[in-house]
DNA sequence: AAATTAAATGTGTGCGCACACAGTAATGAA
DNA sequence: TTCATTACTGTGTGCGCACACATTTAATTT
């Protein structure tokens, strides 16, 4: 019928010696006579041998595991998307003996991070997934992934320095300029933009820019002559409320582009509160609160980061790497996903893919 | 240390009986006592046992056909597109020696399609994953599949009356709301919109009328009051040139949505030729040509449907139903995906998720 | 009571791989 | 010559499951 795929035994057969031999060839494990290497090589330039993976793996029996760190996900939805993911995966794994353990750490207080990080990396786990949020904080807790050889991947945040398995997540500069389109969109007359930066830590805000700095670009190289106004703000701050209402007298104000997930909800509210319907709204993620004010049409556009799925193809990658030895890709970048009213349940019911 | 995965010889010890009997009562194989069965429930009850999917495949060692049905990839790129996921999921499971093999029918020639399916029914595959293109010519078609008991699935089209294991595809009426909404956003003054329907075989716009009505009731439940005409026109018709003139000498004409991949390049090509850079034209997929007016902005938004995704999780679903006895969903709706200028790229790179 | 049959239960084998270990042949040392 | 050492080669086992087959027990007939 079909050409049967080639196992250890055909290729001892076909060489004429024993799969003890083949065995040893194949993984280098010496004590073969120079006469019978010769004749296995033969044969295996010849076929195409690729090993069964499944009678591997069986045979193996082995007991790995994954350590995850991940902000506390009871302060954001946004990581508690992203923990989904993690449980997601973790119980597909688990019957493969792949423990996976995740680790949470305090969005507010960098020095847990790297306390956590390190204890994650003196357990000495097998391989490490993990969402570097805090740059300068990040790059000794890489040195010491990499010292202790622990292959990690990252997701969410990229940080070139820290040359891991692979990075998973979103070109963000890429992703402001589809913010400024989606902005553009049927808007003929000149106005004023404002690109908002709610959160809690400014410093986080480094990677936040890179999404401005795609918005921006996006209208100089279409050459529109619009006014673009920033705003970094602290939804605790106390001038908060006013910076915002000052913002929303602007006469010209045409849109909204707000780099977080959770500032979209709370510019969201803004907007209801002071009814203002005519002004576009373009934010991030799928959070409860945004599928509200999308659903009511305040916030016109949301860009999905797809925190679940990244997440759960981090561990995917990290197990398909540990079990089966594939390698991961070095750079999983997720489509800039689109949500608008219309769409937003069919991805809501899709799931992962 | 390790919460060891349950195995059929724990349950067999457990319970106090062998592990044939076990064997016997997952099973269904009959020949177990009544007390046996007793016993060997209890402790199924308590334990949650996972079968270890990978000794039970090693085991089998099954070769399993799984047939396609696609319409000719040269005529068509969207199904070109198809069957590269074809491809790609082929050599995934090339291994588990599952053979995927491919048969290619006419898009212009029903009888064809029928013939073809009757005999890749009497070659009796495994499995077969089906784009019923035809309405009426494939519900003969499903019926002899039924009568044969191969498990098939659909994408692409649905055919509720066809019964399968399951549909992979989009829901086309949502996916017009979808259009709508995007022809829409930005667009203050009421105006006309037409909704092309260009394909060679009217007979398929069966399928295609379910975009337009979700195209025209985005307007109604909008309370829009808007003009749309339509078209339903064979690109090969010598009053298809006039007719389109026409539409575009129309003054209030404001968007253009096309429901088919092919003629959304069409009508692409005609709005570049008369220069009309300001009317909105909303179409469906990436294909090439679609890509280059996108990428001149001719082509506003694109919907994908995914034809590559589509088919590689139809042979996927299949595989593992075969392989692993994994259900598939009863039905498996794609996200709705928007593609604009800016967010092409990172779908072009992210490839199949 | 012995023989027959059916029902129930237990044992054995192979899937392909990895790895432990036993076996063989050749060489040099006692 | 005999023994020990080295260099290589081949065989055996387990991973967990599915299924074939052998064995035991109970029920029924002769």
């Amino acid at each position: 019928m079909k050409a049967q795929n080639v196992r250890i035994k055909d290729i001892a057969r076909l060489a004429g010696v024993s799969i003890g031999t083949v065995d040893r060839v194949l993984h280098n494990r010496g004590n073969v006579s120079p006469e019978a290497l010769i004749k296995v090589n033969a044969i295996l330039e010849q076929i195409d041998y690729k090993p069964n993976l499944i009678a591997r793996t069986l045979g193996s029996n082995k007991n790995f595991r994954i350590a995850v760190l991940l902000p506390d996900p009871q302060v954001d939805q946004y990581w508690s998307q992203a923990h989904a993911g993690i449980i997601q995966s973790q119980s597909e794994w688990a019957q493969y003996n792949i423990q996976v353990e995740v680790h949470f750490f305090d969005l507010m207080d960098k020095s847990v991070f790297q306390k956590i990080a390190f204890q994650v990396d003196q357990s000495k786990p097998d391989a490490i997934l993990i969402a570097p949020i805090f740059y300068h904080e990040s790059l000794p807790v890489f040195e010491r992934f990499h010292q202790s050889e622990i292959p990690f991947i990252l997701f969410n945040t990229n940080i070139k320095e820290a040359n891991p398995m692979s990075f998973i997540g979103q070109d963000l500069y890429q992703s402001g300029k589809v913010g400024a389109q989606l902005m553009n969109i049927g808007q003929h007359d000149p106005g004023t933009y404002a690109v908002l930066h709610l959160d809690e830590d400014v410093h986080e805000s480094v990677h936040l820019l890179e999404k401005e700095r795609g918005f921006r670009e996006y209208f100089e190289l279409k050459k529109l002559k619009i006014n673009i106004i920033d705003f970094i703000l602290n939804p605790n701050d106390p001038l908060f409320n006013s910076k915002l209402d000052q913002l929303l007298n602007e006469p010209s104000l045409r849109g909204i582009f707000v780099s977080t997930s959770k500032g979209t909800a709370v510019a969201a509210s803004f907007l209801e509160k002071h009814g203002k319907n005519n002004i576009r709204l373009v934010g991030y993620d799928m959070l409860e609160e945004n599928l509200k004010y999308l659903e009511s049409g305040i916030i016109d556009f949301l860009i999905n980061q797809n925190p679940k799925r990244q997440a759960a193809l981090g561990v995917d990658h990290l197990a398909n790497h540990l079990m089966f030895k594939k390698t991961a890709p070095a750079n999983d970048l997720f489509p800039l996903e689109v949500i608008t009213q219309q769409n937003v349940a069919s991805y809501l019911s899709s799931g992962i893919h």
